[in-house]
RNA sequence: GGAGAGAUGCCGGAGUGGUCGAACGGGCAUGCCUGGAAAGCAUGUGUACCUGCAAGGGUACCCAGGGUUCGAAUCCCUGUCUCUCCGCCA
């Protein structure tokens, strides 16, 4: 969420940031003033007032301790025209606070100074492009034909079951996603961060606290029997840990890593694009997670994208790296970088990882802080990625390694599967 | 799921209608003391918003939300959570 504050101060500044979203950003900047100015005033109104009766609540209790009952009759008569005064007025800062409150949060954070303009997935730019593109004959299978051919993967069985878009993962295919869930989260901890299990479910506060709700409310599944959210991503209850807390500025950054399934309803989606792995309404992932200093999140932002980037270096894949454009970032960021490997059987790069800087974004919705050198509280800023989200690593994988002895496994992956080959 | 007890500041723990943002103790910070430390002594120690150039002033917050009252941490109602006992159970 926005700081009115900071948009006061900054007006300039938001407004052609705001602007990449391809958002009437003056427009909202004026609403927001306007809000807010509506907002202090009635709170000054209801505090003044408020301040009259406690004045004279002491008053009547410093004569009734005197025993001057007549005297403090006569002052309790005035309270009862101010209570309803009183009430009014609480309900007008209530209304005026309510109604910024609504603004805010379906603002979206405002795009770093670096973020290219654009609207589509088009018009991101490309960072670098990293690795040797297999030579793929004519027949390369797709993913899903070499996952029945091998047999790892059961995309019928999940329809059964449960639905399309719920895999079942059989045998070496299940062997080697534990070998991934495992060989992620080794890199997480060894490059320092904390490894969680954390809940899969959340509530509607941690949902707000990371800006899923209300911008995607209906993109998670809901349990309404105990009003919970499945998670679309360990982001949530990972990043909600630090919720409601003031950190020592020592305890910069936390870093923290966890794996679990993630959940997503992906309304709206259809044809190619959820051919086999390449969208699942259930997935894995390793999400790394930092809550930062406000002068150290861009050089750590860096830093994630680095451990992201070796991560598609050890398993051989090739992969590009994208700043995304204002039109294609997410509600709660302010600069993301997308991975996206390429799958040679398909023919098209797949987004494998998202790293996002969320600057004071949903530190403000968590209230999320740090008392600086200086005694002082200020939001922190905070950070995620992707590292990995297993599917179309997976889809991937599959296709770029097939040959005509099956499909061979990364080297730094062996440990972990115990076996090199899949045939 | 049933019965009971409870929820107070960084922690422990008082407070059952009036000046309580909250006694007392611990912790922590700063200062004095010391060669240095410990002990001792002194002072300080929440968050948010409004107002003011500042010093300062105001409002709210004792789990959350309602209510009673001139006045609520204290009384009433609802909810949440924790603990104990019973039941059920991977």
């Amino acid at each position: 969420m926005l700081q009115p504050q900071y948009i006061r101060e900054n007006k300039e500044e938001i407004i052609a940031r705001l602007t990449r979203r391809n958002l009437d950003a003056a427009a909202i900047a004026e609403n927001i003033l306007r809000l807010d100015d509506a907002r202090k005033e009635a709170q000054m109104n209801f505090d003044n007032a408020q301040s009259e009766l406690n004045r004279l609540s002491r008053e009547i209790g410093e004569l009734m301790k005197q025993g001057r009952k007549d005297e403090a009759t006569a002052q309790r008569e005035k309270t009862t025209a101010m209570k309803e005064q009183i009430k009014g007025l609480e309900e007008n800062m209530r209304s005026a606070e309510t109604a910024l409150f609504d603004l805010l949060a379906t603002v979206p954070n405002a795009p770093h100074a670096s973020v290219p303009a654009g609207k589509t997935p088009e018009e991101n730019e490309v960072v670098r492009t990293v690795g040797e593109f297999p030579a793929m004959s004519e027949d390369a299978l797709p993913h899903w034909e070499l996952a029945a051919r091998y047999k790892l993967i059961d995309f019928e069985l999940g329809v059964k079951v449960t639905g399309a878009g719920f895999p079942f993962y059989i045998n070496k295919g299940a062997r080697l996603q534990r070998a991934l869930i495992n060989f992620f989260l080794d890199a997480a901890t060894k490059a320092g961060y904390t490894e969680y299990q954390v809940p899969l479910m959340v509530n509607a506060d941690s949902g707000f606290g990371t800006g899923q709700l209300p911008d995607k409310d209906g993109q998670m599944y809901y349990v309404t029997e105990d009003e919970l959210y499945l998670i679309p991503t360990a982001e949530v209850p990972l990043t909600n840990i630090y919720r409601d807390v003031i950190l020592q500025e020592s305890d910069l950054p936390v870093k923290m890593t966890g794996y679990t399934p993630c959940f997503r309803r992906e309304a709206g989606s259809y044809g190619k694009d959820v051919r086999g792995l390449n969208r699942l309404h259930q997935f894995d992932k390793v999400e790394i997670v930092q809550v930062a200093h406000p002068d150290k999140s861009y050089e750590i932002l860096e830093e994630m994208v680095n451990h992201v980037g070796g991560l598609l270096q050890q398993l051989g894949l090739p992969y590009r790296l994208l700043k995304l454009c204002g039109g294609d970032m997410g509600f709660a960021s302010a600069l993301t970088y997308d991975f996206e490997t390429y799958s040679a059987a398909q023919k098209r790069w797949l987004e494998v990882s998202s790293t996002s800087c969320f600057e004071s974004f949903q530190a403000n919705r968590l209230k999320l802080r740090f008392k600086d050198a200086d005694g002082k509280t200020r939001l922190a800023h905070t950070l995620n990625g992707s590292a990995l989200a297993l599917p179309r690593i997976v889809a991937t994988l599959l296709e770029n390694n097939q040959t005509p002895e099956g499909i061979r496994i990364p080297e730094c992956l062996v440990p972990y599967t115990g076996f090199d080959w899949i045939r």
